[in-house]
DNA sequence: TTTT
DNA sequence: TTTT
């Protein structure tokens, strides 16, 4: 059984932070993923898709994103129903988040970074649990390596 | 912008095939996808994702499955929404599907096929060994909804 | 950043498993998946792609597979290179594993499953690390939270 | 049979284009897409990935970037072999890429665009803005390879 | 150097 | 109930 999203889009509005009683941060937020065809009156349409994210990911992805902010995710399709107070059953599809990646330039980010960075949704963060976040991003070099070293 | 989904799953039901009044098909389906892990009662899970399937890929899907059937499914995450009878907005999100794979043995299908076979939900593709296809649907059957009265 | 595969095919052979100095599990496999479309002569072609999966995933996919085994993989694509024995560098390409499903029907395998089944390939397994395999169905609960507590 | 890739990472030079006699555009990169995690020396590194790219969506590709362009790409991965000069045989793998997304803010790209644009890398799209594209290759680039010199 |  |  296979169940795999990628997405790449733009945060409709920042993330919405949340901890469950256990401490574990939740995050919440739509994704807006343009569409590659234009409909009947010419217009380029959006799908705008719900996706929840757990655990540092999430802290992370709300510390280092806002509204707008350009972001690449991978996770699950999660389906799941509830009963809301009027008595009657809501079906909820959502992707719960995996795996994230900044797609920001440099300058649309706080400027300690140099390309898009990624970070796991899950877990391998060596900060404490729950605590507000370090910079994840201290220490964490990139690519610098020139034409002659590429294999190709 | 990308977005992309990719389902191995069973079916729950047959496909329901419908046509829009310019005689295209289309598919509807749910897939159900085990979750990899147990719930807090040791229960596995499935998320149950609603699909959608158009043209000649929708007819194959309907010809060659049937409750139960394993399948993979390629396609896009959308999202839609509209009024309904009560005047209140409802939201849905499926994915649809632009290519699919049978995963089912030979013996679980009609015996026309020995192994898993892919249709493209979207080109003119033909019968799994390039015949072209016995269509019992086209013609013979009611056109009577228009693209409006799709649920999708 | 975005790397991302899922490979539904067979296995052109048994899975070699190896393990390294530390004892950590290494399996290497190829999967064969059949193209789409025929080519000149009307022959339907397949993809031979080399694969590799660490830990106990390893195990469990060697354990419950054989060749011919229809199998769903997840993972990334990765490059690498070394020198041969002649002095001359290799390129590799390959997909690291990190999560799988049997596809085959239960009479395929030993009959203690009745559906497609998950491993995760590569972490969040309970059993001591690199024991002899104990039954990877057995138990393994997850997150305990309810719904009530989760934020959506 | 499911063969679905999804990468976004840098092209590490401008994409090579080249025409088959038949006058179908084919353009091949490489795509340096940084990993998750740091090695031992707790450097990051990067899979430098293979791809391939047909018709209107090569030249579409080429136009709108350079080296160091951020896109994503979605595709399959293919396997081939062929005998070089010295007689062995050599294997190759490497994505055949469908659709890519340039994911450059505006002012890294000419100026033409506002936002990340689609491609499609097999049907007859035009430019970002659905202008008919204005193709400096057209007749007036040599067509002197045929589609047996073409390494893919 | 390949699967059904 | 939406992003650029």
């Amino acid at each position: 059984m296979i169940n795999r999203v990628v997405l790449v889009g733009r945060l409709t509005k920042e993330v919405e932070l949340r901890y469950t009683q256990s401490g574990k941060a939740a995050g919440s937020f739509t994704i807006a993923v343009n569409r590659q065809f234009t409909n009947q009156q010419g217009e380029r349409e959006a799908d705008f898709i719900n996706a929840v994210i757990w655990g540092k990911g999430a802290e992370n992805l709300a510390n280092f994103t806002h509204k707008g902010s350009l972001v690449g995710v991978e996770g699950r399709v999660q389906t799941r129903n509830y009963e809301n107070q009027q008595g009657t059953r809501v079906y909820v599809t959502e992707v719960v988040v995996d795996n994230f990646s900044l797609l920001e330039p440099k300058s649309a980010n706080d400027g300690r970074q140099s390309q898009p960075v990624n970070h796991s949704g899950q877990n391998n963060f060596n900060t404490p649990n729950n605590q507000p976040m370090n910079d994840p991003f201290t220490g964490g070099r990139d690519i610098d390596i020139t034409d002659e070293q590429l294999p190709f």
